[in-house]
DNA sequence: ATATTTTATATTACACGTAAACTATTAATC
DNA sequence: GATTAATAGTTTACGTGTAATATAAAATAT
């Protein structure tokens, strides 16, 4: 009688499917409340938005090169139609520019004015410093844990 | 005589810090991920956004009781200033209508068609059925630990 | 009852994201 | 070498986010 075995489907057990649907939603409310500190503190401290901060990461993890338009938005997630705008906003701010490649007409190398490197020097230490400030309520183990489990994450949502 | 003790500031600390600001930097890359996978599932599969789903999403949770732009822009993460466009858009696709309250000219209601009705129950199943397959690559129980740690870090993070 | 304040929503202006179409340049192929 | 394909950026059209301001209605204070 009773065990008539219903087929194991994990992409369709209840209580699983839960479990992942409920990480996911508060994954993205989590994330997305930090996002949103981060973006008000950066403002008013230096009146910068987060995709600017995003922008000089880059541009800093290959300073003093210059990186082309097309690199720049494949790093950041961004589509090239959006980083064109963006970088004009920047420009016209003085924290970057941008000069023809003279092997290639077509690339236009993009790198930090002294202005936007001196910037983004106080903008890194800051936002290291918020990181603690804001995400302090779990130890440093559970940080690391939670850190290997979302690259875990990461490695599969990724690829498939 | 070495004990000259530096005063204990855990924000400064810099392992520490780098642990956070590495957390900070993995999670909002793979809730963006996710987010990304589920944006363009929902396009392809329901021609639907991740904002309307979540519109959707409030609707349900008080259906059939209809419900003021106010409170729905405040469950949503979204400004005032944004829904009234996107309901806009989401009433010419006729998922959803909007009428005014009798009690209160102020207010308008929104509440689902039963077309949106209909098309939300298939998008909610894919939508956990998704949350599955991309975030099935951690275990339920580390699912729930991770959980666990998020609300914590949702609780500090919200309100300082 | 009128004036003032608060509340609910809309409107505007702008930053940022995508996709698709377009231009210019370079590389590949015949 | 001329045609074709690929690549780098820009432009355009649109969806979505915020902030600031406006408008209308309701609540209140006098």
């Amino acid at each position: 009688m009773a065990s008539n075995q219903p087929p194991k489907n994990p992409a369709l057990d209840q209580a699983a499917q839960s479990s992942y649907l409920k990480l996911w939603l508060e994954l993205a409310r989590t994330s997305k409340t930090i996002e949103q500190q981060m973006e008000e503190r950066l403002q008013t401290e230096f009146n910068q938005s987060f995709a600017r901060f995003d922008v000089l990461s880059q541009l800093e993890r290959f300073d003093p090169e210059r990186l082309p338009m097309g690199v720049l938005a494949g790093n950041l997630l961004a589509s090239k139609g959006n980083i064109t705008r963006l970088i004009d906003r920047m420009i016209k701010d003085e924290l970057i520019d941008r000069k023809p490649s003279p092997q290639d007409r077509r690339i236009i190398q993009v790198g930090f004015t002294n202005q936007g490197r001196q910037l983004f020097k106080k903008m890194a230490q800051a936002h290291a410093q918020w990181s603690s400030e804001i995400l302090g309520g779990i130890t440093k183990k559970d940080a690391d844990r939670m850190l290997k489990m979302l690259r875990t994450l990461q490695a599969t949502s990724d690829i498939d």
